[in-house]
DNA sequence: GCCAACGTTGGC
DNA sequence: GCCAACGTTGGC
């Protein structure tokens, strides 16, 4: 019994984790996601084979620059239990880890980026709640639809 | 670099 | 359980 393939939207900053960084090391543990509802989602729902949008935050252009999918099931963040590491969390321990991740591997770069501006002038088309577009949304890991998948992509 | 928006923390 | 203070995100 497989579930239904789903969709996601994952934001990275260029400076830190490009999609040519993901390009180049092929799969990465999708680490230092520090926020509940962004971990929930990878946690409760995330499939592998899942698709991703790859997308570029905090940076010159942002928008979605190529997709990837989910590479595993949802596993501890071993960034957690590291005191060296900036995504350490000392009230997380491996008998009740706090933060998970999965596995995100390379799958294509887009020929042009489907910048953020031009997104915001399909909100018509993506609706409102569209959480890219969403006023003042910073969840960095959220569901996309099949149909905002297919629309997105057919802007490329 | 600025700052609005928003999540988290901790005192009470 | 409220809410002010604080830290972070991320567009601009």
């Amino acid at each position: 019994m497989t579930a239904r393939r789903r969709y996601w939207l994952m934001k990275s900053e260029p400076d830190a984790f490009s999609i040519d960084d993901l390009q180049r090391v092929g799969t990465e543990p999708w680490n230092g996601v520090r926020n509940y509802q962004a971990r929930n989602f990878m946690r409760d729902q995330m499939q592998v084979g899942d698709g991703v949008l790859f997308y570029h935050s905090n940076c010159a252009v942002p928008g979605i620059v190529g997709t990837a999918t989910v590479a595993s099931r949802a596993y501890p963040d071993e960034t957690q239990f590291d005191p060296k590491s900036d995504y350490h969390d000392p009230k997380a321990t491996h008998e009740e880890p706090r933060w998970f991740l999965v596995d995100v591997a390379f799958e294509r770069k887009l020929k042009r980026t489907i910048a953020l501006d031009e997104i915001k002038q399909h909100g018509d088309e993506l609706g409102e709640e569209f959480a890219l577009i969403r006023r003042g949304n910073r969840l960095s890991v959220f569901p996309v639809s099949a149909s905002q998948w297919k629309f997105l992509l057919a802007l490329e």
